[in-house]
RNA sequence: GGACGCGUAGCUCAGCUGGAUAGAGCAUCUGCCUUCUAAGCAGACGGUCACAGGUUCGAAUCCUGUCGCGUUCACCA
């Protein structure tokens, strides 16, 4: 099983897609040797609730090709596919459509081959198979992580694992931006107004109590500016002339001069914050494989526009600043590097996109998960690695995603209107508890155990609930409705989970599958369902899209509902049908587990 | 103003590489717990797919224009 893991997948994965290239083959046989066509276009597609059959082939594309009517054309050919293949047990025609009835025995089949793999349509990245590196997170040390920051790592975090069940070697990495004057402004508060606070003291997380400094200095230079108007020695305008400000300068300049004591508080501080985020990290099931920093690669950033200049890419103007012409590509002239030398936000993605490369020289993709109001940033980035000549700079994407916001517009800082992360999590926790406590679910249960229901209650809803919407849509955060746990959402999906093994506990010994036995309309729906998973993980990967793997468990969760309410496993008498619904039951089980394992979303036994 | 994105039921969203009568969830209303977990099931109600043209056997889907919403056009990140 070990040994050839490409050859397995071919066999299981494609069984259902080689439905759709099988049938093509023979219709495409018939209609060339009947009408005398080369290699004419057929498309499948599912056939409609209301029509009898399974899978479709719409004719009317190939009318005007054999010249022949709807009726006459789909008759033959449905006489042809049920005469010549073993797939197609009968046909009907309706008005252009050709709706196929594939037979039982096959899909019986399948739900064999089903079983078979833990994470059927995955694919297992061989030792030859292209590596990734996605990019999320990525978030300003001076301030604790929100409401946006958490549907960033969500969406890298489960695109990584999308692109993983697609064959890919995946490397989930940050660029830490722990370089510039909003740190300066942090630790300068932090030795003018508190000294002494730790986050052991202080009882805070880390990246909150750096947060509360980096708020405190803009509270005391508005004073200060306030103050020195008042006073007549200053004009509003000249606002960036305050003491507090310069002093913040001066310390980015010490910073930059490798001054011990300033790099001593900047290293102690930074580590406060990066501790508070492993902990959110760590709260939301999120980890990474490698860490970048601005500090560390914006140098290399300069020295790679260096080389840019020499081969003429990027052009200095008189001031002694770097641009790149970006005209005859319909976009602007944009700056690399300063007329004073140092660098821009741009010059360091150059640097850590370069020093990504080196350090790994495998890597034949990235992905850069980052907001949408960054898609001219990253067409400018992409374009000038490009312009520099790098190869793998043809295989770049921007996962860009829309901003989330709250039923009363953006989250503003100011207005305090900020949804914290934690808060967020632990909020949601607390609802599932609320809500299992209602249902009165909790009875048997120790106090560890309930905790541990609740966090995975409560981290299924909030992960389901952001994953589901097309990642490039904007969200609306609406409270009231995130913690709905009702319909289609993160609890509907664990719940039937929780359902699937309370019914496998209670089986006893091995079950069988007899592969000649009538199906109910419901457990043949599932089973189709099923069958499109491999091309489901296939297209998600293609779009970077988690939603579509949401949308397919909710589709898939509804089926089973229906089934499970409507058809009884353990009322059927006749142990074969038991077994086999079991089975099926099994394999719906299985691959809510897969599916839940690409949005990373716990699944409880019971619920 | 230029560029990019979005506009589908009261609300939140699927559907968009053109295919049959546009689908879900929430909300509202009816039923269903003496049978495997009711965080569920069965059903009802709800639509000018922003608007106007075009392409064709066929358009929510593709093209053009208009309107509305958002983002972006810094020697900020």
């Amino acid at each position: 099983m070990e040994s050839s893991p490409k050859g397995f997948i071919i066999i299981f994965a494609l069984y259902m897609e080689s439905l759709e290239q099988s049938l093509s083959q023979s219709v495409s046989d018939h209609l060339c040797s009947a009408y005398d066509l080369l290699d004419p276009k057929l498309e499948f597609q599912a056939t409609r609730k209301d029509f009898e059959g399974d899978i479709t082939l719409v004719l009317f594309p190939l009318l005007k090709l054999t010249r022949q009517n709807p009726m006459v054309l789909g008759e033959k050919i449905g006489a042809y596919l049920v005469e010549q293949t073993k797939e197609v047990s009968h046909f009907n025609v309706v008005s252009g459509f050709l709706n196929l009835t594939i037979s039982e025995a096959y899909y019986l089949r399948f739900l064999e081959a089903f079983l078979k793999l833990p994470h059927y349509g995955h694919i297992k990245p061989g030792s030859d198979a292209p590596t990734v590196m996605v990019e999320f997170s990525s978030p300003n040390t001076n301030k604790p992580l929100h409401l946006g920051h958490i549907r960033n790592n969500l969406l890298g975090d489960s695109v990584s694992k999308i692109l993983e069940a697609n064959g890919h070697h995946v490397i989930k990495t940050q660029i830490i931006n722990d370089r510039g004057i909003h740190i300066c402004k942090s630790m300068l508060a932090w030795q003018r107004y508190g000294g002494v606070e730790t986050p052991e003291s202080s009882g805070l997380k880390g990246d909150q109590l750096v947060g509360k400094y980096y708020v405190l200095f803009e509270k005391k230079y508005r004073e200060q500016v306030a103050q020195l108007v008042a006073q007549g020695k200053f004009e509003a305008a000249s606002e960036k002339e305050a003491p507090l400000l310069l002093e913040a300068q001066q310390m980015l300049r010490e910073w930059e001069n490798n001054d011990p004591e300033v790099r001593k508080l900047w290293a102690q501080m930074n580590q406060w914050v990066y501790e508070g985020f492993e902990s959110t990290y760590h709260k939301l099931g999120i980890d990474f494989d490698s860490y970048y920093y601005e500090s560390e690669t914006y140098l290399l950033g300069k020295s790679i526009i260096e080389q840019g200049l020499d081969k003429g890419v990027f052009y200095k103007q008189e001031d002694e600043s770097v641009w790149i012409d970006l005209t005859d590509e319909g976009l602007d002239e944009k700056l690399l590097l300063r007329s004073d030398g140092t660098a821009v936000y741009m010059t360091q993605d150059i640097g850590t996109a370069t020093q990504r490369v080196s350090d790994h020289p495998k890597v034949e993709g990235m992905v850069y998960t980052v907001g949408n109001e960054q898609d001219y940033h990253f067409k400018v980035l992409f374009l000038v690695l490009k312009k520099l000549g790098y190869s793998w700079a043809e295989s770049l994407f921007h996962l860009s995603y829309g901003m989330v916001d709250l039923p009363s517009g953006k989250m503003k800082s100011r207005e305090g209107t900020v949804v914290d992360a934690d808060d967020l999590i632990d909020q949601m926790k607390n609802t599932a508890g609320k809500i299992a406590a209602e249902h009165g679910k909790i009875e048997g249960l120790d106090e560890e155990q309930r905790e541990a229901l609740y966090q995975k209650i409560g981290l299924g809803a909030l992960k389901y609930f952001i994953l589901k919407v097309d990642p490039k849509k904007r969200i609306l955060f609406d409270p009231e409705a995130s913690v709905d746990f009702n319909g289609n959402t993160g609890p509907f999906i664990q719940y039937a989970y929780a359902r699937i093994q309370s019914l496998i506990r209670k089986v006893e010994g091995e079950l069988q599958l007899n592969l000649d036995l009538n199906l109910v309309d419901k457990e043949k729906e599932i089973l189709k369902h099923l069958s499109t998973y491999p091309t489901l993980i296939r297209t998600a990967g293609e779009q970077y899209s988690p939603a579509l793997v949401a949308n397919y468990l909710f589709d898939l969760v509804k089926l089973f509902n229906s089934f499970y309410q409507n058809v009884s496993v353990f009322g059927e008498q006749d142990q074969e049908l038991q077994s086999l619904r079991l089975l099926l039951c099994q394999a719906v089980a299985n691959n809510i587990e897969s599916a839940c394992g690409l949005l990373g979303i716990p699944l409880p036994d019971s619920m």
